[in-house]
DNA sequence: ATTAGGG
DNA sequence: CCCTAAT
């Protein structure tokens, strides 16, 4: 009966009908694992709030499992599916005949073949199992032929994942692709431009190329699978130049810039549709972040005119990734829109601080006031969330006033280390290096404070006490950013105890300037700081996802008055907390994983797949079609089989998206039909049986 | 963990 | 894509 509808139907490539597995020998794989959820340990989660909004939500999803899980659980899964393979074959027994073809199948195997550059003959070994494995007996039906048959496919097929797994873990192995070379302006040059020219006008590093080692365009040699190499590409961001340096340094020289001109530079351009994602081509392979370890250094003074300062001290810190991730996490339920709002998208920081210096002088509206010219500052700072370092700051003096009022120009983004293969996208790329900036802010920061070149501990000490007034000596006053101790593994070298609390104010919609920040990428071995590499710029203009609210910008008021810090904390604590703060509460909110249009090839891996296996067996689709598509459920093949479907029915004038050819619609009608008649059937035959066994 | 469907 | 209910 079976074997005549399927003759009907007349299509070959169909497998079998789904089949209820009692029992699965093989789990999980590839399966995203969302609702990590951290809480807000610690002290400075405040900041690392206000940073994370800044920084708008990370892109990826952590669905990358690693790069570490290659051979080993690659052998592991081999086994459980040789088993489940074999465990398949007794179970499924409606067969029909052309699909049991040798030839079907080992052309099939042929064409499925994972492996890039590999054929059958190349592998022997595969071949003469495929068709000489012997028939497993206790088969108690009938149609041991036809188990036979299936045997030897689904072992062909198992062969096929086991060749998969050996290559894929051999090119991890050896598929460390590296970026050779990317240039970019430094901040420094910026602020030099800057200065010079009143007009601010900022060359963004936009330009910043990544020339690189070739993408190699596997789809092209295997559109069928979804196989690529697992050729990566590490890069090591740090700031530019080298080890992340410069602290604010507050200033006394006031200027007053253009504000205009600055602002079409930088993120609010029309950024560059990432067509990449969709060309077949480019495989969103998943986006490997070896953020394991962070190295913030921090030199002591250096303004950012360039002007290295004596006293340079350098500060590591082995940042624990994992829980600044937990945090960017909870960051993410940020409101979209929110971050819309605020088109700030880079951290940049040469914007601000130029621009408005609407010095709040007002020695009364320490909040208010400062709103204004703060606010500016705000979104170069909030530009700037990523980075460990602010990066110049500027003093707001009055005479007789006793408040000392400054800014922070900007941060800078602390080494970062980000795995990511060679055929990703750029825009994948840049999401990566948001998550990778996000992910230390996410992870708690703190503010620690030099003055003249010493780190003040004493958290009680009063500005006065300090020296810092408002007559300090300019220049000797930095703060810095510095990751939470209690996320740390490692404490501090130096550890710095004081702190200045975020201070938070109103922040009329401003924008980013330029992409400055320069994140500085180099080839990356394991932790190695590696400065020689080029640098890119992270503004995600193509991901709307990088509209850092403003308002959070971690800008710092110390005044001269307050005994302390901490009358102003509780200000600061509280004008946040009015703020649409929710981070805390939802320490688990998850991020809506990022859109991963399906390209054409995928398209036509997953229809071929289903056509196979047929609907229903998602998880099988995947294992067979998207196994090294880690960014691929089996809930998305099937969310994705189902849009196919109704994409096929509706006029090619009503679809949109990447045009998918009509053929491959066909197919996917023609598949759906099909494998909804058998569906159809095997409801039909459930009832009868159980009839009958009644 | 998977599947199926609605949102 | 997300979320859920039901397996």
């Amino acid at each position: 009966m079976v074997l005549q509808k399927r003759l009907d139907y007349g299509f070959n490539g169909y497998q079998v009908p789904p089949i209820p597995r009692a029992t699965r020998s093989v789990r999980r794989r590839g399966i995203i694992r969302r609702k990590a959820d951290g809480n807000g340990t610690c002290p400075f989660d405040l900041l690392a709030t206000v940073a994370g909004k800044l920084l708008g939500e990370g892109e990826s999803s952590p669905d990358s499992t690693g790069s570490v899980r290659g051979e080993e659980q690659g052998a592991i899964v081999k086994d459980e599916k040789v088993k489940e393979a074999e465990d398949r074959s007794l179970k499924e027994k409606s067969y029909t005949e052309g699909c049991y073809e040798r030839g079907f199948f080992i052309s099939e195997l042929v064409s499925q073949a994972p492996v890039v550059n590999r054929s059958l003959s190349e592998l022997p070994h595969v071949q003469n199992d495929t068709i000489s494995r012997p028939a497993s007996a206790g088969m108690s039906s009938d149609c041991s032929e036809k188990l036979l048959f299936a045997k030897q496919f689904v072992n062909g097929e198992s062969r096929e994942e086991r060749e998969n797994f050996s290559s894929k873990t051999e090119q991890e192995a050896s598929g460390c692709g590296v970026f050779s070379s990317c240039t970019l302006d430094t901040e420094n040059d910026k602020q030099v431009k800057i200065e010079q020219s009143n007009k601010a006008k900022v060359s963004t590093d936009k330009g910043a190329a990544i020339s690189s080692s070739k993408f190699p365009d596997i789809w092209d040699k295997n559109p069928s699978t979804l196989v690529t190499s697992d050729e990566s590409v590490k890069l090591s961001l740090s700031t530019y130049p080298a080890p992340c340096r410069s602290f604010p340094v507050i200033r006394s020289d006031v200027k007053l810039a253009n504000k205009d001109d600055d602002e079409n530079s930088g993120c609010t351009q029309p950024s560059t549709p990432n067509k990449a994602s969709g060309a077949p081509r480019v495989r969103d392979r998943p986006i490997k972040k070896l953020l394991a370890s962070k190295y913030w250094e921090e030199n002591l003074k250096s303004d950012d005119e360039g002007h290295a300062n004596s006293g340079a001290k350098t500060m590591h810190v082995y940042y624990n990734r994992n829980i600044g991730y937990k945090h960017q996490r909870s960051q993410r339920d940020f409101p979209f829109k929110k971050r819309k709002l605020f088109k700030c998208g880079s951290f940049s920081n040469s914007d601000g601080e130029m621009s408005t210096d609407g010095i709040s002088s007002s020695p009364t509206n320490d909040l208010h006031g400062n709103a204004s010219g703060s606010s500016k500052a705000s979104s170069g700072g909030c530009a700037a969330a990523g980075t460990s370092v602010f990066n110049g700051g500027r003093a707001f003096l009055r005479p007789g006033d006793s408040h000392v009022k400054f800014r922070i120009k900007s941060f800078k983004v602390p080494d970062l280390f980000v795995d990511i293969p060679e055929n990703a996208t750029i825009g994948s790329l840049k999401r990566t290096v948001m998550e990778a900036v996000t992910a230390i802010l996410g992870g708690g920061l703190r503010i620690g404070v030099v003055f003249q070149g010493k780190k003040v501990r004493d958290d009680n000490k009063t500005l006065l006490q300090t020296g810092i007034s408002h007559d300090y000596k300019l220049d000797a006053l930095g703060f810095s950013l510095e990751p939470n101790p209690v996320q740390t593994s490692q404490p501090l070298g130096q550890d710095c105890r004081s702190c200045v609390l975020p201070y938070e104010t109103p922040q009329p919609l401003t924008r980013c300037p330029s992409p400055s920040t320069v994140v500085h990428t180099g080839i990356q071995q394991g932790r190695s700081d590696d400065h020689t590499g080029t640098s890119l710029s992270n503004c995600l203009e193509s991901d709307h996802e990088s509209a850092p609210s403003p308002h959070y910008a971690a800008l710092e008021k110390i005044s001269a008055n307050s005994r302390a810090l901490v009358p102003l904390t509780a200000v600061n604590a509280e004008a946040l907390s009015a703020v649409p703060l929710r981070k805390p509460k939802r320490s688990e909110a998850t991020q809506r994983r990022i859109r991963r249009p399906f390209s054409v090839s995928e398209v036509e891996a997953l229809v071929q797949a289903v056509e196979k296996l047929g609907t229903g067996r998602w998880r099988d689709v995947k294992l067979r079609a998207f196994d090294n598509a880690k960014h691929r459920t089996y809930v998305d093949l099937k969310d994705k089989w189902k849009t196919l479907v109704h994409t096929a029915r509706i006029s090619p004038q009503q679809r949109r998206g990447e045009p998918v050819p009509q053929e491959l619609l066909d197919r996917v009608l023609t598949a759906h039909a099909y494998w909804s008649q058998q569906q159809a059937k095997q409801q039909m035959k459930q009832p009868l049986e159980t009839y009958l066994l009644l």
